[in-house]
DNA sequence: CGTATCTACTACGTCTGATAGTAGTAGTAC
DNA sequence: GTACTACTACTATCAGACGTAGTAGATACG
């Protein structure tokens, strides 16, 4: 995947889904459901992320608890951004890249959008764009 | 980089930036204005690039002529589009990307999204948005 | 025909990720 | 307090991908 192996990135997609830290033990179980994998190897790929930043851990009774250090959003608008601005022609890149996306996904972005223009524009009425908890209805559905 | 390595990722971008299909020969010359590098390593990355499928070529002489299949707009345009077919949560991860691009960028967006939607609605009535020669003003001034 | 140039094939070293075993440590139960 | 259990730290192995480049073979050119 993006700088990630695999079973890196299965073990980062369980711990963004999951609401709360979890321990090694916890993702372990969770990946056993689907398949055989030894605790050890969990734990050293958890380990590597930690090393490697993606997951912050803090050490509770004996075990560590694991939490990504960033959202599952923040990284998607990370590699958005980051594609954007490798790009020779961000003009096109863009008209390719609003061709591309489903209907949904077109509304979200002008709706996004607007909000960001609003908040740089008039600056003090805004409704908190950047609250986490908000999830701006994850509704999708393609009309 | 995404999916390419180091020196596959430098000669995808001298023949993103070429207008021309170049041979190896060429683009040997070109990078051993910055480093030493044997004609062998760079012909076995193109052969490699050919056989993934990043380039087209076309025997002309006794030398191939190599030509990336997408444009590099077409290829960030489709980074983008999978980071957020892999988000969980499109709206906020959309939020989050617009707050982190420059106000040009946001500008060239808005711009792409409106000429998208009246392509959509009225298909027939576009003045050709994907040409690749047409480069929409690559202006990105903030403001 | 010989020389230069190009491709095809092959090989090797390195790096990274996946996998997991062993040893050490620290609670827990009795 | 001693044995058991669960967890971490350290270490090792293996495979695949890349970068690197040499050798052999084909072919145009003079």
């Amino acid at each position: 995947m993006h700088g990630l192996g695999a079973l890196e990135a299965a073990v980062m997609d369980l711990l963004w889904s999951a609401s709360e830290p979890r321990t090694v033990r916890a993702v372990v179980d969770e990946l056993q459901q689907r398949r055989q994998i030894a605790y050890t190897t969990v734990m050293t790929v958890m380990d590597n992320l930690h090393r490697k930043g993606w997951l912050r851990r803090e050490l509770v009774g004996r075990a560590y608890l694991y939490e990504p250090v960033r959202s599952q959003e923040e990284h998607s608008a990370e590699l958005m951004g980051e594609a954007l601005a490798h790009s020779l022609d961000p003009a096109t890149t863009l008209i390719h890249f609003v061709e591309r996306i489903s209907p949904g996904e077109a509304r979200l972005l002008r709706t996004a959008l607007t909000r960001a223009t609003r908040g740089a524009g008039t600056q003090g009425f805004r409704e908190d764009a950047s609250r986490p908890g908000q999830r701006h209805q994850p509704s999708d559905g393609p009309t």
